[in-house]
DNA sequence: ATGTGATTGAACTTATCAGTTCAGTTGGGC
DNA sequence: GCCCAACTGAACTGATAAGTTCAATCACAT
């Protein structure tokens, strides 16, 4: 009765080839100049098999977006992760985690994604709470709660973690933004390593366990 | 022979109003689902009228951005030049550089402007030079001349004024668009008050005069 | 008053695209 | 070897919107 559809036995499970090719021509055109048509092409299909799998470019366009958020937040929870085992010297550990942060958000998918989400905020609100929600602030969360138990533990200096943790990534977003020009500039893997380093560098200035 | 239009004696100039009425359309719609007659209807004008100024959707989209994009950099560059005369404490006279910035920042339609670029950066790469190569990074660099010349005054230890400047930004928008859930949120005054010092706590911490 | 150029509304052309239909094909499970 | 469900291609409908045309109107300058 639940409208899950049966495992599709013996052919490939093409409802993934189709999200997948959905987001990449979303990410590439809009959703707006998007069309199914071109999405089923991509997807190597013909287009009555997609609204076969997902009855509408709505849903597409939604389920595409979510996949994709959860991918990339499961990538940037992984890289915040690192923080559990800190080691003796926290300066590295802080780097790693910023230089993998960095990694995450100049990945063309997740760069799309945030465009996409900001694209369509207007069309979509409830976008809001998938990405966003489900996705960013949790990272952030995620963030804020390591250097929280950091501070405990007498590592840091950190009055208000949350605020700590959205500074850190501004830290790294901010520069990262400029240096690749909203993203349609590569950036040098050396480039992001200096980018990772002085954000710590700014980070422990400020939190370190000698700050003010 | 030369394109430019003769002033409109005598009637009120509609071009002006077109255009703001068409960036009000397209940043509630969106590139693609605004149309040229709603955009007519918001100028309180006929839709040849409109065609008559200026001659495609397409236009019409660039002259508005472009406008917006101009005034939002002055804006911005205004708020900066704060530091032309710091005072005798830099503390105050930065956090007002910030609070400033904030305000630029949470701004309507400057958010709006914000969300087409990224939207339409694919179908108007040239945009990006408008808006940002003649915006941001133009608000960026003033800020870092203005970083270095108090850096060179013993005001402050720099090595890095450009990459100083993009922190600072940083450590505003990244907090801000956290709190303001990507300005979907109304984020209260005095919230934007706090976020101004803790993000100058922290930049002084790095960057003040007993910087290390 | 009157001429002139901008403005208006309404209708029209053309193009694109979401979503559907259908007759025919395919390929794995039995 | 046959069945059945998924898949295919192609054609179709209906809606939406860009850009144009045109005859009628407006408001200022002289």
């Amino acid at each position: 009765m639940s409208g899950v559809r049966a495992a599709p036995r013996g052919r490939i499970d093409k409802r993934q080839a189709i999200l997948d090719a959905a987001f990449r021509v979303f990410a590439r055109q809009g959703y707006a100049n998007a069309c199914v048509q071109e999405i089923a092409a991509e997807a190597g299909v013909a287009k009555p098999t997609v609204y076969n799998h997902l009855d509408s470019k709505e849903r597409l366009f939604r389920e595409a977006m979510a996949a994709a958020a959860a991918s990339a937040t499961a990538r940037n929870l992984a890289a915040v992760d690192r923080l559990r085992a800190p080691g003796d010297d926290l300066r590295p550990a802080l780097q790693e985690v910023a230089r993998r942060l960095l990694d995450c958000y100049v990945d063309e998918r997740s760069r799309a994604l945030w465009r996409l989400l900001n694209a369509e905020l207007a069309a979509f609100p409830d976008l809001l709470d998938v990405v966003w929600g489900e996705g960013t602030s949790r990272v952030t969360e995620a963030l804020a709660d390591r250097l929280a138990r950091l501070a405990l533990a007498g590592r840091l200096t950190i009055a208000d973690p949350a605020r700590a943790a959205e500074q850190f990534s501004g830290l790294l977003m901010g520069p990262v933004d400029s240096r690749s020009r909203l993203g349609t500039r590569q950036v040098p893997e050396v480039e992001l390593d200096e980018l990772a380093a002085a954000a710590v560098e700014t980070f422990l200035a400020a939190f370190g366990p000698a700050a003010a």
